[in-house]
DNA sequence: AATACAGATATTGTATACATTTTCTAGATT
DNA sequence: AATCTAGAAAATGTATACAATATCTGTATT
């Protein structure tokens, strides 16, 4: 792993963990002497986080670090649904092969069996992998690579990731997990029927829950 | 503008082009001296076209210039499709607001009287510039920067971009022209009446055909 | 003849020096 | 006191030098 992509993962968690308070400018020598490495790679790390979304920038001007609102977090997750909508659509379309079926059932077997048990005893991690293994199948299965790559875009806005909700949920909405297991299994379903429309509007409503539910969750928590 | 921005423009049109041919290596040293400049800015431009999908690139590599096929082209199209659909369907729940109705109807009456002289005298410019003008009032008025941005994304696909088919459609498909006008007549009429779901449909399927039309058209022209 | 290895060559990654532009500051002017 | 300007300081942009890695080439070995 070289200096820059190390570079790039330390300064977007150092961003989302508000060591770079946003709003705030982030100079490149900020950067350097934070990471203690050359101008080189924070320019390129820079540059690509600012493509990422996380920071804005115009030429010969110091970068900023972009606020990220509720209603910029909503919005991710409108795209995140008609772009994985999208996907659902395609490969229902397409028709599953057998070895996709399979991995989906697991995932779908696997997150009835962590439902299962009792509260207490739930593992987020594997719920959580589960989740956006999932999502990552029927993304990839579409095979349409500015569609993974859209929705990639799209999954990095802060907060805005499919495994966000499975941390929070633990108490407070254990049976939203529920629900999402439901989706899931009818998603499955749908795309095996080969009825595109019907997996489509699926997937959106499960992505448009989720998102809700982060709106909700950040308007009470700070 | 800066030595790095004049490069990633002057790559870009080399590639597209045909001056780096598709498949084909492209290394640091090649590209300056192509340009005639140093290494640094010519590293971060092909960040940035790789970013753009243009161009392949793995750590410690060459970069590789993506040959571009007519699935791509497709995909893309699929891709714009629901993302400017999603712009509809907000922008008619939001409501238009008076002078977004005025310059979007303006587009319409401009498209109406180009069309109505005759075939030789049509002028492709201000077609094409309207009709960049009308996707664009949506997608922005649609107030989403994920939205926008990954819009912005589809569209660098090669030959993906909203002007490509009045270049073509000179001769041949002059009536297609009157069906997009057409399109954009009722897809105003939709989001004035704010009928989300109607716009959002009408928006897809008008980029979806025009996919279809550039598809068409590279399978007989190469 | 085919393969494996070692050294040489070329290419990418990183650091630093220099150039240009922007931003800050102090002083003059009104 | 407020504003404008000139110069200094600091930041970004670019070029180049050095380091690490990958690729190529030729020879030795089987």
């Amino acid at each position: 792993m070289t200096v820059t992509e190390k570079a790039i993962e330390a300064l977007r968690a150092a961003i989302v963990e508000g060591v770079f308070q946003a709003g705030n400018h982030l100079t490149e020598k900020a950067a350097c002497e934070y990471l203690k490495i050359s101008r080189t790679p924070v320019r390129e790390a820079l540059r690509a986080l600012a493509q990422e979304g996380l920071l804005s920038h115009e030429p010969q001007r110091h970068y900023i670090i972009r606020p990220v609102s509720l209603k910029d977090v909503a919005e991710a997750y409108q795209v995140r649904a008609v772009l994985e909508g999208l996907a659902c659509h395609t490969l229902a379309l397409k028709g599953l092969r057998k070895t996709t079926q399979k991995r989906l059932q697991e995932c779908v077997d696997l997150g009835s069996e962590l439902l299962s048990g009792t509260v207490d005893s739930f593992d987020h991690s594997k719920w959580r992998e589960m989740n956006v293994r999932f999502h990552n199948i029927i993304l990839e299965k579409a095979e349409n690579s500015t569609l993974v790559s859209a929705a990639r875009y799209a999954e990095k806005v802060p907060l805005a990731t499919m495994s966000v909700i499975a941390d929070w949920s633990a108490e407070p909405n254990f049976n939203l997990l529920n629900m999402a297991q439901t989706d899931h299994h009818y998603i499955l379903l749908s795309l095996r029927e080969g009825d595109a429309a019907r997996a489509e509007a699926r997937m959106r409503e499960h992505i448009l829950v989720a998102g809700g539910l982060v709106q909700e969750r950040l308007a009470h928590d700070p």
